[in-house]
RNA sequence: GGCGGAGUAGCUCAGCCGGUUAGAGCAGCGGAAUCAUAAUCCGCGUGUCGGGGGUUCGAGUCCCUCCUCCGCUACCA
Protein backbone atom coordinates (compact mmCIF):
# COMPACT_ATOMS: atom_id res chain seq x y z
CA UNK A 1 0.00 0.00 0.00
CA UNK A 2 1.01 3.02 -1.11
CA UNK A 3 1.65 6.54 1.52
CA UNK A 4 -2.12 7.22 2.91
CA UNK A 5 -3.61 10.56 1.47
CA UNK A 6 -6.69 11.91 2.57
CA UNK A 7 -8.31 14.65 0.72
CA UNK A 8 -11.67 16.41 1.32
CA UNK A 9 -13.93 18.87 -0.32
CA UNK A 10 -15.96 21.31 1.72
CA UNK A 11 -19.52 19.76 2.68
CA UNK A 12 -22.03 21.04 0.69
CA UNK A 13 -25.34 22.90 2.15
CA UNK A 14 -28.32 21.50 0.38
CA UNK A 15 -30.81 23.57 0.50
CA UNK A 16 -30.78 23.66 -3.03
CA UNK A 17 -29.53 21.84 -6.13
CA UNK A 18 -25.94 21.88 -6.95
CA UNK A 19 -24.83 24.40 -8.20
CA UNK A 20 -21.20 25.22 -11.42
CA UNK A 21 -19.35 26.26 -7.66
CA UNK A 22 -20.12 22.59 -6.52
CA UNK A 23 -19.07 20.71 -9.63
CA UNK A 24 -15.95 22.77 -9.63
CA UNK A 25 -14.24 21.99 -6.49
CA UNK A 26 -15.45 18.21 -6.76
CA UNK A 27 -14.07 17.76 -10.12
CA UNK A 28 -10.79 19.75 -8.68
CA UNK A 29 -10.59 17.43 -6.33
CA UNK A 30 -11.37 14.05 -7.97
CA UNK A 31 -7.99 15.28 -10.49
CA UNK A 32 -6.12 15.96 -7.58
CA UNK A 33 -7.07 12.39 -5.73
CA UNK A 34 -6.93 10.38 -9.49
CA UNK A 35 -3.31 12.40 -9.89
CA UNK A 36 -2.50 11.00 -6.38
CA UNK A 37 -3.25 7.28 -7.03
CA UNK A 38 -1.11 7.87 -10.24
CA UNK A 39 1.78 8.72 -8.02
CA UNK A 40 1.33 5.46 -6.46
CA UNK A 41 -0.38 6.92 -2.89
CA UNK A 42 -3.10 5.30 -1.41
CA UNK A 43 -6.41 8.22 -1.34
CA UNK A 44 -8.69 8.20 0.64
CA UNK A 45 -11.51 11.12 -0.42
CA UNK A 46 -14.08 11.95 1.50
CA UNK A 47 -16.97 14.65 0.60
CA UNK A 48 -20.76 15.16 1.80
CA UNK A 49 -23.29 17.92 2.88
CA UNK A 50 -24.16 19.58 5.37
CA UNK A 51 -27.74 18.87 6.16
CA UNK A 52 -28.10 20.87 9.30
CA UNK A 53 -29.24 24.85 10.43
CA UNK A 54 -32.29 27.12 10.50
CA UNK A 55 -32.28 27.19 6.67
CA UNK A 56 -33.01 23.64 6.17
CA UNK A 57 -35.49 23.32 8.85
CA UNK A 58 -37.31 26.28 7.30
CA UNK A 59 -37.21 25.09 3.61
CA UNK A 60 -37.99 21.75 5.25
CA UNK A 61 -41.56 23.37 6.74
CA UNK A 62 -42.16 25.81 3.56
CA UNK A 63 -42.20 22.57 1.24
CA UNK A 64 -44.74 20.58 4.01
CA UNK A 65 -41.66 18.04 4.67
CA UNK A 66 -39.20 17.05 7.69
CA UNK A 67 -35.99 18.05 7.97
CA UNK A 68 -34.97 14.91 7.01
CA UNK A 69 -36.96 14.15 4.20
CA UNK A 70 -35.45 17.22 2.59
CA UNK A 71 -32.38 16.59 3.76
CA UNK A 72 -32.53 12.97 2.23
CA UNK A 73 -33.72 14.29 -1.02
CA UNK A 74 -31.11 17.12 -1.59
CA UNK A 75 -28.15 15.30 -0.65
CA UNK A 76 -29.19 12.85 -3.32
CA UNK A 77 -28.26 15.23 -6.10
CA UNK A 78 -24.86 15.60 -4.57
CA UNK A 79 -24.41 11.79 -5.02
CA UNK A 80 -25.57 12.06 -8.26
CA UNK A 81 -23.53 14.75 -9.35
CA UNK A 82 -20.59 12.94 -7.71
CA UNK A 83 -21.43 10.20 -9.60
CA UNK A 84 -21.94 11.63 -13.60
CA UNK A 85 -18.66 14.07 -13.28
CA UNK A 86 -16.93 10.63 -12.53
CA UNK A 87 -15.66 11.97 -9.06
CA UNK A 88 -14.36 9.16 -7.35
CA UNK A 89 -14.85 9.72 -3.77
CA UNK A 90 -14.52 6.65 -1.33
CA UNK A 91 -16.75 8.64 1.33
CA UNK A 92 -19.56 10.51 1.17
CA UNK A 93 -20.79 11.99 4.37
CA UNK A 94 -24.18 13.13 5.77
CA UNK A 95 -24.21 15.55 8.81
CA UNK A 96 -27.06 14.12 10.17
CA UNK A 97 -26.07 10.47 10.58
CA UNK A 98 -25.78 9.12 13.97
CA UNK A 99 -22.01 8.84 13.68
CA UNK A 100 -21.32 12.36 12.91
CA UNK A 101 -23.72 13.50 15.98
CA UNK A 102 -21.05 11.29 17.90
CA UNK A 103 -18.09 12.63 16.82
CA UNK A 104 -19.21 16.32 16.98
CA UNK A 105 -20.17 15.47 20.62
CA UNK A 106 -17.04 13.70 21.25
CA UNK A 107 -14.95 16.83 20.13
CA UNK A 108 -16.92 19.39 22.11
CA UNK A 109 -16.34 17.27 25.15
CA UNK A 110 -12.91 17.36 24.44
CA UNK A 111 -12.65 20.96 23.79
CA UNK A 112 -14.85 21.28 27.42
CA UNK A 113 -12.17 18.90 29.19
CA UNK A 114 -9.55 21.55 27.62
CA UNK A 115 -11.69 24.46 29.87
CA UNK A 116 -12.23 26.04 25.95
CA UNK A 117 -15.75 26.20 26.22
CA UNK A 118 -18.25 28.27 28.66
CA UNK A 119 -21.77 29.10 28.96
CA UNK A 120 -22.68 33.20 28.60
CA UNK A 121 -24.82 35.60 27.10
CA UNK A 122 -24.55 36.33 23.35
CA UNK A 123 -26.55 39.60 22.22
CA UNK A 124 -26.65 41.51 18.98
CA UNK A 125 -28.53 42.03 15.90
CA UNK A 126 -29.76 38.74 14.49
CA UNK A 127 -30.61 37.90 11.14
CA UNK A 128 -32.85 34.39 11.52
CA UNK A 129 -32.57 33.99 7.69
CA UNK A 130 -28.79 34.85 7.40
CA UNK A 131 -28.60 32.55 11.18
CA UNK A 132 -26.35 35.42 11.59
CA UNK A 133 -25.26 38.19 13.75
CA UNK A 134 -24.11 41.49 12.60
CA UNK A 135 -22.50 44.30 14.30
CA UNK A 136 -24.61 47.60 13.97
CA UNK A 137 -21.94 49.20 11.90
CA UNK A 138 -22.94 45.81 9.32
CA UNK A 139 -26.45 47.73 9.55
CA UNK A 140 -28.41 49.17 7.21
CA UNK A 141 -32.20 50.83 7.24
CA UNK A 142 -34.69 49.60 5.26
CA UNK A 143 -38.19 51.05 4.91
CA UNK A 144 -40.53 51.34 8.10
CA UNK A 145 -36.83 52.01 9.78
CA UNK A 146 -36.62 48.41 9.81
CA UNK A 147 -32.50 47.51 10.24
CA UNK A 148 -31.18 45.30 7.82
CA UNK A 149 -28.22 43.02 7.66
CA UNK A 150 -25.44 43.22 4.71
CA UNK A 151 -27.49 40.77 2.98
CA UNK A 152 -30.72 42.91 2.77
CA UNK A 153 -32.47 40.58 5.24
CA UNK A 154 -34.01 42.18 8.34
CA UNK A 155 -32.63 42.02 11.96
CA UNK A 156 -33.62 41.85 15.40
CA UNK A 157 -32.12 42.29 18.56
CA UNK A 158 -31.62 38.91 19.90
CA UNK A 159 -30.13 37.84 23.43
CA UNK A 160 -29.37 34.57 23.70
CA UNK A 161 -27.48 32.51 26.15
CA UNK A 162 -24.24 30.82 24.14
CA UNK A 163 -21.71 28.62 24.39
CA UNK A 164 -18.47 29.83 23.79
CA UNK A 165 -15.45 28.64 22.57
CA UNK A 166 -12.35 30.17 23.51
CA UNK A 167 -10.41 31.28 20.82
CA UNK A 168 -8.87 33.95 21.72
CA UNK A 169 -6.36 32.02 23.91
CA UNK A 170 -5.18 30.62 20.41
CA UNK A 171 -3.69 33.39 18.66
CA UNK A 172 -0.56 32.89 19.09
CA UNK A 173 -0.66 28.75 18.84
CA UNK A 174 -2.17 29.57 15.57
CA UNK A 175 0.38 32.27 14.11
CA UNK A 176 2.87 30.14 15.19
CA UNK A 177 1.78 27.27 12.69
CA UNK A 178 1.05 29.77 10.05
CA UNK A 179 5.33 30.15 10.92
CA UNK A 180 6.38 26.80 10.94
CA UNK A 181 4.25 25.48 7.99
CA UNK A 182 3.86 27.91 5.01
CA UNK A 183 2.11 26.21 2.91
CA UNK A 184 -0.95 25.28 5.44
CA UNK A 185 -3.01 27.62 3.83
CA UNK A 186 -2.93 28.45 -0.22
CA UNK A 187 -2.40 29.98 -1.80
CA UNK A 188 -0.38 32.88 -0.71
CA UNK A 189 -3.16 36.01 -1.28
CA UNK A 190 -5.09 33.99 1.21
CA UNK A 191 -2.42 33.11 3.72
CA UNK A 192 -2.24 36.66 4.08
CA UNK A 193 -5.70 37.52 4.67
CA UNK A 194 -5.56 34.98 7.48
CA UNK A 195 -2.39 36.01 9.15
CA UNK A 196 -3.63 40.07 9.29
CA UNK A 197 -6.86 38.80 10.58
CA UNK A 198 -5.54 36.28 13.46
CA UNK A 199 -2.84 39.03 14.28
CA UNK A 200 -5.33 41.32 14.90
CA UNK A 201 -6.54 39.75 17.88
CA UNK A 202 -9.18 36.75 18.22
CA UNK A 203 -12.18 37.48 19.96
CA UNK A 204 -14.04 34.32 21.73
CA UNK A 205 -16.80 32.22 19.59
CA UNK A 206 -20.22 31.51 19.71
CA UNK A 207 -20.53 28.13 19.31
CA UNK A 208 -24.03 27.15 20.19
CA UNK A 209 -27.89 27.86 19.49
CA UNK A 210 -31.12 27.87 20.84
CA UNK A 211 -32.90 29.61 18.61
CA UNK A 212 -33.70 26.22 16.51
CA UNK A 213 -33.31 22.69 17.52
CA UNK A 214 -32.04 21.26 14.10
CA UNK A 215 -28.75 20.39 14.27
CA UNK A 216 -26.29 18.26 17.13
CA UNK A 217 -27.10 18.67 20.79
CA UNK A 218 -25.00 19.79 23.08
CA UNK A 219 -23.76 17.63 25.74
CA UNK A 220 -25.26 18.07 29.14
CA UNK A 221 -27.12 21.38 27.22
CA UNK A 222 -29.79 19.52 25.10
CA UNK A 223 -31.42 22.99 24.81
CA UNK A 224 -28.50 24.15 22.60
CA UNK A 225 -27.60 23.24 19.15
CA UNK A 226 -24.01 23.43 17.84
CA UNK A 227 -22.89 25.90 15.97
CA UNK A 228 -22.92 25.16 12.41
CA UNK A 229 -18.85 25.29 11.83
CA UNK A 230 -18.10 23.27 15.27
CA UNK A 231 -20.53 20.96 13.66
CA UNK A 232 -20.00 20.74 10.00
CA UNK A 233 -15.74 21.03 10.21
CA UNK A 234 -15.78 17.60 12.42
CA UNK A 235 -17.41 15.86 9.55
CA UNK A 236 -13.60 15.79 8.64
CA UNK A 237 -13.18 13.13 11.22
CA UNK A 238 -16.67 11.56 11.65
CA UNK A 239 -15.70 10.27 7.73
CA UNK A 240 -12.62 8.15 9.47
CA UNK A 241 -14.67 6.60 12.19
CA UNK A 242 -13.48 8.84 15.10
CA UNK A 243 -13.89 9.33 17.66
CA UNK A 244 -13.24 5.12 17.59
CA UNK A 245 -9.35 4.68 18.06
CA UNK A 246 -9.28 2.60 15.07
CA UNK A 247 -6.36 2.22 12.35
CA UNK A 248 -8.45 4.29 10.00
CA UNK A 249 -8.02 7.63 12.02
CA UNK A 250 -4.29 6.76 12.73
CA UNK A 251 -3.66 6.48 8.60
CA UNK A 252 -5.68 8.98 7.89
CA UNK A 253 -5.79 11.52 10.28
CA UNK A 254 -4.43 14.73 9.73
CA UNK A 255 -5.58 15.24 6.48
CA UNK A 256 -3.13 16.26 3.49
CA UNK A 257 -5.64 18.36 1.94
CA UNK A 258 -8.78 20.35 2.46
CA UNK A 259 -9.84 21.90 -0.67
CA UNK A 260 -12.47 24.82 -0.37
CA UNK A 261 -13.74 27.75 -1.45
CA UNK A 262 -12.32 30.87 -0.49
CA UNK A 263 -14.96 32.32 0.69
CA UNK A 264 -14.85 29.72 3.97
CA UNK A 265 -10.74 29.86 4.47
CA UNK A 266 -11.28 31.82 7.80
CA UNK A 267 -13.40 28.42 9.15
CA UNK A 268 -10.57 25.74 7.98
CA UNK A 269 -7.85 27.77 8.60
CA UNK A 270 -8.58 29.66 11.97
CA UNK A 271 -11.37 28.21 14.08
CA UNK A 272 -10.91 24.61 12.22
CA UNK A 273 -7.13 23.83 13.45
CA UNK A 274 -8.04 26.31 17.38
CA UNK A 275 -11.09 23.40 17.98
CA UNK A 276 -8.45 20.51 16.74
CA UNK A 277 -5.84 22.16 19.11
CA UNK A 278 -7.85 22.52 21.98
CA UNK A 279 -9.16 18.71 21.56
CA UNK A 280 -5.79 17.82 21.49
CA UNK A 281 -6.03 16.15 17.84
CA UNK A 282 -2.96 17.19 14.92
CA UNK A 283 -4.42 19.89 12.41
CA UNK A 284 -4.72 19.49 8.76
CA UNK A 285 -1.44 19.61 6.80
CA UNK A 286 -3.15 22.34 4.35
CA UNK A 287 -6.09 23.79 3.61
CA UNK A 288 -6.65 25.12 -0.07
CA UNK A 289 -9.07 27.92 -1.17
CA UNK A 290 -9.92 27.82 -4.66
CA UNK A 291 -11.51 30.59 -6.91
CA UNK A 292 -15.08 31.09 -7.87
CA UNK A 293 -16.59 30.59 -11.25
CA UNK A 294 -18.00 33.23 -13.07
CA UNK A 295 -20.53 32.96 -15.70
CA UNK A 296 -19.51 35.15 -18.74
CA UNK A 297 -17.20 36.90 -16.25
CA UNK A 298 -20.39 37.98 -14.03
CA UNK A 299 -21.59 36.27 -10.48
CA UNK A 300 -24.06 33.04 -11.06
CA UNK A 301 -27.53 34.39 -9.05
CA UNK A 302 -31.24 33.74 -9.48
CA UNK A 303 -31.87 37.53 -10.01
CA UNK A 304 -29.89 37.82 -13.01
CA UNK A 305 -30.96 34.66 -14.23
CA UNK A 306 -27.91 33.04 -14.97
CA UNK A 307 -27.70 30.29 -12.99
CA UNK A 308 -25.79 27.11 -14.58
CA UNK A 309 -27.09 23.73 -14.07
CA UNK A 310 -23.44 21.61 -13.91
CA UNK A 311 -24.89 18.61 -15.00
CA UNK A 312 -26.83 20.01 -18.22
CA UNK A 313 -22.86 21.81 -19.13
CA UNK A 314 -21.42 17.94 -18.57
CA UNK A 315 -24.74 16.77 -20.78
CA UNK A 316 -24.12 19.28 -23.69
CA UNK A 317 -20.10 18.96 -24.08
CA UNK A 318 -19.19 15.88 -21.75
CA UNK A 319 -17.90 14.85 -18.62
CA UNK A 320 -14.09 14.95 -19.82
CA UNK A 321 -14.56 17.77 -21.78
CA UNK A 322 -16.09 20.16 -18.97
CA UNK A 323 -13.50 18.61 -16.15
CA UNK A 324 -10.26 19.42 -19.03
CA UNK A 325 -11.43 23.16 -19.40
CA UNK A 326 -11.88 23.92 -15.49
CA UNK A 327 -9.00 22.40 -14.68
CA UNK A 328 -7.16 23.69 -18.12
CA UNK A 329 -9.01 27.24 -18.63
CA UNK A 330 -8.63 28.49 -15.03
CA UNK A 331 -5.66 29.06 -12.79
CA UNK A 332 -6.29 27.07 -9.80
CA UNK A 333 -6.62 29.57 -7.07
CA UNK A 334 -8.08 32.51 -8.55
CA UNK A 335 -11.46 33.35 -10.06
CA UNK A 336 -11.99 32.09 -13.47
CA UNK A 337 -14.53 32.57 -16.33
CA UNK A 338 -16.60 30.25 -18.35
CA UNK A 339 -18.85 30.31 -21.01
CA UNK A 340 -20.30 27.48 -23.52
CA UNK A 341 -17.59 29.59 -26.36
CA UNK A 342 -15.33 29.02 -24.14
CA UNK A 343 -15.54 25.33 -23.53
CA UNK A 344 -15.93 24.54 -27.26
CA UNK A 345 -12.72 26.55 -28.04
CA UNK A 346 -10.43 25.64 -25.51
CA UNK A 347 -11.54 21.48 -26.16
CA UNK A 348 -11.57 21.25 -29.80
CA UNK A 349 -8.15 23.19 -29.94
CA UNK A 350 -6.49 20.98 -27.56
CA UNK A 351 -8.27 17.69 -26.92
CA UNK A 352 -10.08 17.20 -30.56
CA UNK A 353 -7.59 19.07 -32.71
CA UNK A 354 -4.44 18.80 -31.19
CA UNK A 355 -4.61 15.52 -29.46
CA UNK A 356 -7.24 13.34 -30.06
CA UNK A 357 -6.44 13.77 -33.44
CA UNK A 358 -2.85 12.86 -33.09
CA UNK A 359 -3.86 9.85 -31.21
CA UNK A 360 -6.32 9.06 -34.42
CA UNK A 361 -3.97 9.67 -37.50
CA UNK A 362 -1.77 7.50 -35.88
CA UNK A 363 -3.86 5.01 -34.60
CA UNK A 364 -5.31 4.73 -38.06
CA UNK A 365 -1.66 4.40 -39.60
CA UNK A 366 -0.53 1.57 -37.60
CA UNK A 367 -3.48 -0.15 -38.19
CA UNK A 368 -3.85 0.29 -42.24
CA UNK A 369 -0.26 0.22 -42.51
CA UNK A 370 1.29 -2.39 -40.24
CA UNK A 371 -1.63 -4.49 -39.67
CA UNK A 372 -2.35 -2.78 -36.30
CA UNK A 373 0.90 -5.10 -35.73
CA UNK A 374 3.90 -3.42 -33.22
CA UNK A 375 7.41 -4.73 -33.09
CA UNK A 376 10.68 -3.37 -31.79
CA UNK A 377 12.31 -1.07 -33.77
CA UNK A 378 15.79 1.18 -34.65
CA UNK A 379 15.61 4.28 -33.15
CA UNK A 380 16.80 7.77 -34.69
CA UNK A 381 18.30 10.61 -33.28
CA UNK A 382 14.63 12.71 -34.25
CA UNK A 383 12.94 9.64 -32.69
CA UNK A 384 14.65 9.98 -29.14
CA UNK A 385 14.77 13.47 -28.71
CA UNK A 386 10.73 13.20 -29.53
CA UNK A 387 10.61 10.20 -26.70
CA UNK A 388 12.56 12.77 -24.34
CA UNK A 389 10.80 15.37 -24.52
CA UNK A 390 7.42 13.36 -24.20
CA UNK A 391 8.71 11.99 -21.26
CA UNK A 392 10.00 14.95 -19.54
CA UNK A 393 6.59 16.39 -20.09
CA UNK A 394 4.82 13.66 -18.57
CA UNK A 395 7.35 12.43 -15.63
CA UNK A 396 8.54 15.52 -14.40
CA UNK A 397 6.50 18.68 -15.59
CA UNK A 398 3.25 17.55 -15.41
CA UNK A 399 3.79 16.11 -11.69
CA UNK A 400 5.51 18.53 -10.39
CA UNK A 401 3.03 21.45 -11.18
CA UNK A 402 -0.07 18.55 -10.68
CA UNK A 403 1.66 18.62 -6.88
CA UNK A 404 1.72 22.15 -6.29
CA UNK A 405 -2.04 22.28 -7.70
CA UNK A 406 -0.64 24.43 -10.76
CA UNK A 407 -3.29 22.25 -12.86
CA UNK A 408 -2.96 25.32 -15.67
CA UNK A 409 0.77 24.82 -16.23
CA UNK A 410 0.53 21.57 -15.88
CA UNK A 411 -1.82 20.61 -18.83
CA UNK A 412 0.66 23.18 -20.50
CA UNK A 413 3.61 21.75 -20.35
CA UNK A 414 1.80 18.75 -21.31
CA UNK A 415 -0.15 20.42 -24.74
CA UNK A 416 3.49 21.43 -25.58
CA UNK A 417 4.59 17.65 -25.74
CA UNK A 418 1.70 17.17 -27.67
CA UNK A 419 2.39 19.83 -30.00
CA UNK A 420 6.05 18.20 -30.43
CA UNK A 421 4.69 14.84 -31.37
CA UNK A 422 2.27 16.95 -34.48
CA UNK A 423 5.36 18.61 -35.73
CA UNK A 424 7.82 15.76 -35.49
CA UNK A 425 4.73 13.53 -37.69
CA UNK A 426 4.48 16.61 -40.06
CA UNK A 427 9.10 16.55 -40.04
CA UNK A 428 8.47 12.80 -40.76
CA UNK A 429 5.37 12.29 -42.89
CA UNK A 430 5.69 8.76 -42.31
CA UNK A 431 2.65 8.67 -45.16
CA UNK A 432 5.85 9.97 -47.40
CA UNK A 433 7.99 6.82 -46.28
CA UNK A 434 5.57 4.34 -46.53
CA UNK A 435 6.62 4.46 -50.05
CA UNK A 436 10.18 5.46 -50.13
CA UNK A 437 11.55 3.52 -46.77
CA UNK A 438 8.72 1.40 -44.72
CA UNK A 439 10.83 0.37 -42.39
CA UNK A 440 11.22 3.98 -41.43
CA UNK A 441 8.15 4.92 -41.28
CA UNK A 442 7.39 1.98 -39.13
CA UNK A 443 9.83 3.60 -36.59
CA UNK A 444 8.04 7.03 -36.91
CA UNK A 445 4.32 5.20 -35.88
CA UNK A 446 6.37 3.40 -33.37
CA UNK A 447 7.90 6.06 -31.78
CA UNK A 448 4.64 7.91 -31.85
CA UNK A 449 2.42 5.30 -30.34
CA UNK A 450 5.39 5.32 -27.11
CA UNK A 451 4.59 8.97 -26.76
CA UNK A 452 0.94 8.31 -26.76
CA UNK A 453 1.00 5.64 -24.56
CA UNK A 454 2.89 8.44 -21.85
CA UNK A 455 0.53 11.69 -22.99
CA UNK A 456 -2.51 9.74 -22.05
CA UNK A 457 -1.29 8.08 -18.58
CA UNK A 458 -0.53 11.16 -17.85
CA UNK A 459 -3.49 13.42 -18.48
CA UNK A 460 -5.70 10.33 -17.32
CA UNK A 461 -6.56 12.44 -13.83
CA UNK A 462 -7.94 14.90 -15.69
CA UNK A 463 -9.91 13.26 -18.70
CA UNK A 464 -10.53 9.30 -16.70
CA UNK A 465 -12.59 7.61 -19.72
CA UNK A 466 -11.34 8.92 -22.58
CA UNK A 467 -7.60 8.49 -21.72
CA UNK A 468 -9.33 5.10 -20.53
CA UNK A 469 -10.52 4.38 -23.88
CA UNK A 470 -7.63 5.40 -25.56
CA UNK A 471 -5.23 3.21 -23.45
CA UNK A 472 -7.72 -0.12 -23.99
CA UNK A 473 -7.53 0.39 -27.67
CA UNK A 474 -3.54 0.64 -27.36
CA UNK A 475 -3.65 -2.29 -24.94
CA UNK A 476 -1.86 -0.99 -22.42
CA UNK A 477 -2.77 -3.20 -18.95
CA UNK A 478 -4.80 -1.31 -16.11
CA UNK A 479 -1.69 -2.07 -13.78
CA UNK A 480 0.54 0.04 -16.22
CA UNK A 481 -1.08 3.15 -16.15
CA UNK A 482 0.18 5.03 -13.71
CA UNK A 483 3.74 7.09 -13.01
CA UNK A 484 5.66 3.78 -12.24
CA UNK A 485 4.94 2.64 -14.99
CA UNK A 486 6.19 5.67 -17.00
CA UNK A 487 8.97 4.98 -15.15
CA UNK A 488 9.92 1.36 -16.67
CA UNK A 489 11.52 1.54 -19.75
CA UNK A 490 10.76 -2.60 -20.60
CA UNK A 491 6.85 -1.95 -21.41
CA UNK A 492 6.88 -1.42 -25.12
CA UNK A 493 8.64 -4.59 -25.21
CA UNK A 494 6.49 -6.40 -23.07
CA UNK A 495 3.49 -4.72 -25.09
CA UNK A 496 5.08 -6.00 -28.25
CA UNK A 497 5.22 -9.48 -26.48
CA UNK A 498 1.64 -9.83 -25.98
CA UNK A 499 1.26 -9.66 -29.87
CA UNK A 500 -2.04 -7.90 -29.46
CA UNK A 501 -2.35 -5.66 -32.99
CA UNK A 502 -4.24 -2.32 -32.54
CA UNK A 503 -7.52 -2.45 -33.68
CA UNK A 504 -9.69 0.12 -36.15
CA UNK A 505 -9.36 3.36 -33.80
CA UNK A 506 -12.61 4.96 -33.10
CA UNK A 507 -11.91 8.85 -31.58
CA UNK A 508 -12.12 9.44 -28.09
CA UNK A 509 -11.84 12.85 -27.88
CA UNK A 510 -14.69 13.80 -30.53
CA UNK A 511 -14.77 17.58 -31.55
CA UNK A 512 -17.89 19.15 -30.00
CA UNK A 513 -20.96 21.87 -31.85
CA UNK A 514 -21.28 24.83 -30.06
CA UNK A 515 -25.08 23.71 -29.19
CA UNK A 516 -27.30 26.64 -31.48
CA UNK A 517 -29.25 28.17 -28.07
CA UNK A 518 -25.50 28.80 -26.81
CA UNK A 519 -25.09 31.03 -30.05
CA UNK A 520 -24.45 34.60 -29.02
CA UNK A 521 -27.60 36.82 -29.74
C1' G B 1 -9.95 54.04 6.59
C1' G B 2 -6.14 49.99 6.98
C1' C B 3 -3.73 45.83 4.66
C1' G B 4 -3.08 42.93 0.24
C1' G B 5 -3.58 41.76 -5.01
C1' A B 6 -4.26 43.20 -10.05
C1' G B 7 -3.89 46.68 -14.42
C1' U B 8 1.47 43.56 -20.35
C1' A B 9 -0.50 42.22 -28.14
C1' G B 10 -7.94 42.14 -30.48
C1' C B 11 -9.04 38.10 -26.33
C1' U B 12 -6.98 34.99 -22.01
C1' C B 13 -2.65 35.38 -19.68
C1' A B 14 3.42 34.06 -18.69
C1' G B 15 7.26 37.17 -17.43
C1' C B 16 11.86 34.42 -10.67
C1' C B 17 16.18 37.63 -7.12
C1' G B 18 16.25 44.58 -12.42
C1' G B 19 20.12 43.26 -17.86
C1' U B 20 20.67 40.69 -24.88
C1' U B 21 15.73 42.76 -30.31
C1' A B 22 8.97 42.00 -24.10
C1' G B 23 6.77 36.17 -24.70
C1' A B 24 2.72 31.89 -25.12
C1' G B 25 -2.11 30.17 -26.51
C1' C B 26 -6.55 31.75 -29.06
C1' A B 27 -8.37 34.85 -32.97
C1' G B 28 -6.53 37.11 -37.86
C1' C B 29 -3.35 37.01 -42.50
C1' G B 30 -0.05 34.15 -45.91
C1' G B 31 2.16 29.44 -47.26
C1' A B 32 3.02 23.88 -47.04
C1' A B 33 1.14 19.17 -46.57
C1' U B 34 -2.97 15.62 -47.40
C1' C B 35 -1.74 10.16 -42.88
C1' A B 36 -5.86 12.04 -39.60
C1' U B 37 -11.64 14.06 -36.00
C1' A B 38 -12.27 20.05 -42.61
C1' A B 39 -7.74 17.90 -38.23
C1' U B 40 -1.79 19.12 -38.81
C1' C B 41 2.80 21.94 -39.78
C1' C B 42 5.60 26.57 -41.07
C1' G B 43 5.84 32.00 -41.32
C1' C B 44 3.78 36.93 -39.94
C1' G B 45 2.70 41.25 -33.96
C1' U B 46 5.76 49.33 -34.85
C1' G B 47 2.26 46.33 -28.02
C1' U B 48 2.79 54.39 -24.71
C1' C B 49 4.23 46.74 -20.38
C1' G B 50 -2.62 51.84 -16.36
C1' G B 51 -0.69 57.68 -15.96
C1' G B 52 3.33 60.70 -13.91
C1' G B 53 7.94 61.20 -11.31
C1' G B 54 12.44 58.95 -9.26
C1' U B 55 16.79 55.38 -8.26
C1' U B 56 20.26 52.93 -11.75
C1' C B 57 25.14 52.18 -16.76
C1' G B 58 20.30 49.76 -17.54
C1' A B 59 13.23 48.93 -15.09
C1' G B 60 7.44 45.60 -17.29
C1' U B 61 10.70 43.89 -13.16
C1' C B 62 12.86 48.51 -7.38
C1' C B 63 10.93 53.48 -4.79
C1' C B 64 7.13 57.60 -4.61
C1' U B 65 2.54 59.34 -6.35
C1' C B 66 -2.11 59.28 -8.99
C1' C B 67 -6.20 56.53 -11.58
C1' U B 68 -9.19 51.99 -12.17
C1' C B 69 -10.75 47.09 -10.59
C1' C B 70 -10.84 43.12 -6.92
C1' G B 71 -10.14 40.62 -2.05
C1' C B 72 -9.78 40.69 3.36
C1' U B 73 -10.70 43.81 7.37
C1' A B 74 -12.07 48.07 10.33
C1' C B 75 -14.85 52.14 11.55
C1' C B 76 -14.51 57.46 12.91
C1' A B 77 -19.14 59.93 13.27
Amino acid sequence: MGEPYYITTAISYPNGKPHIGHAYEAIAADVIARFQRLCGRTVRFQTGTDEHGLKMAQKARDLGQTPKQLADEMSQHFIDMCDVLNVSYDVFIRTTEARHHQASQELWRRMQANGDLYLDRYEGWYSVRDEAYYDESELTVGEGGQKLSPQGTPVEWTVEESWFFRLSAYAERLLGLYRDNPGFIQPESRRNEVLRFVEGGLRDLSVSRTSFDWGVKVPGSENHVMYVWVDALTNYLTGLGFPEETSTVETWWPADLHLIGKDIVRFHAVYWPAFLMSAGLPVPRQVFGHGFLLNRGQKESKSLGNVTDPLDLADRFGVDTLRYFLLREVAFGQDGSYSPEAIVTRANAELANSFGNLVQRVCSMIFKNMDGVLHAFDETEADRTLRQLVSDACRVELPREFAALNFSAGIEAWMRAVFACNAYIDEQAPWALKKTDPARMEAVLLTLFMAIRDLTIAISPVVPAAAGKVLDQLSIPASERDLAALDDPAWFARRVATGEPLGQPAPAFPRIELPSEDAVA
